[in-house]
DNA sequence: TCCAGACCGTCCGATTCGGACTGGCCTAGA
DNA sequence: TCTAGGCCAGTCCGAATCGGACGGTCTGGA
């Protein structure tokens, strides 16, 4: 029970188990999954680790199968609501936002190779947001509307308008990579 | 000259010394603070440990102040202009696309939180979006468009549309914080 | 019954992180 | 000229994170 600072994960780990109910660490994994893990990635080593240290501090309360597969069930406490709870409400914790894009970062150095290349970065680049526009979009005709995915639907619409503005903004850079102007 | 593996920190550092010439670790430093550093940031210790890397494997060499402040300037070696040019061109080393956004994870556990508290979230995020669109709009304005310039500017008007989009979802969100519906 | 392949979990070395600290340099004011 | 204080520049290190590799478990079909 001892005293541990959250992190993102804690709190998406939190979040997860209060909004679906007790669950494994492979539940949490195959969750991220298919969701969150669109836009940020959770290794796996880190969602069988948190759990234990939530539930070291109180957050969690752990229920292991005694025989076979020693899988854990966990389940959220009182304290793990309230420390939810206060994270969702606290606004002065979402600073920070960060794209990490190789793609963007190539362009950045664009400068430094022909614009062939530059150009066949930005068609990879439109390939690969045409993909993931439409993954999002099979998801998004995969789930009902209703009550409870009514707010990961929401991040996945803003997922998918970000991807349109960078398909859009790869097709400008395909169709003229030296210039810099609109 | 033992053999390392490069990672994005790596290709950073060479891009940067590449199109600006020799560096040291504190130039890369405020170089990265005030551009890429907007979408990936990256912390100050690894732009002073990569270039030492770098270095030890060729792709960099140093030159030591004598006294002082024992400064180190990095220059970029044949080796190292091979190594960003041949990543620069491999369309099969641009995959990965992260965003990673703590108001969307929040967002993402809507439903555990009142009405009220998301729309104090999206206010929230409407006015950091807001003023990182300022931010970069500044630093547009501060730029000659000339060559130099050119690729890094673009990738800035990336920015701005991305945050753009955001603003947009997130008064969205304002406006109906317990819709699901557009 | 046996095997293949998916399922599930753990472990660990290597890397990354960022805060804290040290010490040099510069300028202004006495 | 001297020196105090603020910025400049770099280093260090414990802690957190990463992700690959491995090992055990289960299910269904031959």
């Amino acid at each position: 029970m001892s005293s541990i600072t959250l992190t993102p994960t804690s709190h998406l780990v939190l979040g997860l188990i209060a909004g679906t109910g007790p669950a494994t660490s492979y539940d949490l994994k195959k969750l991220v999954g298919i969701s969150i893990g669109y836009f940020w990635t959770f290794p796996h080593s880190q969602l069988y680790a948190e759990p234990v240290r939530l539930a070291e501090a109180g957050y969690l309360t752990a229920e292991e199968e005694a025989r076979g597969r020693r899988r854990r069930l966990y389940s959220i406490t009182g304290k793990g609501r309230e420390a939810l709870s206060a994270w969702l409400r606290d606004s002065s914790a979402s600073e920070g936002y960060e794209i990490r894009d190789l793609g963007v970062l190539k362009l950045f150095f664009g400068g430094l190779v022909d614009s062939d290349a530059v150009r066949a970065l930005a068609e990879k680049q439109m390939s690969m947001h045409r993909r993931v526009l439409g993954e999002l979009e099979t998801i998004e005709a995969g789930a009902d509307g209703g009550g409870q995915l009514a707010f990961p639907l929401r991040t996945l619409q803003l997922g998918k308008q970000v991807s349109r503005v960078c398909l859009e903004f790869w097709t400008e850079v395909a169709e003229r990579p030296d210039l810099s102007s609109a």
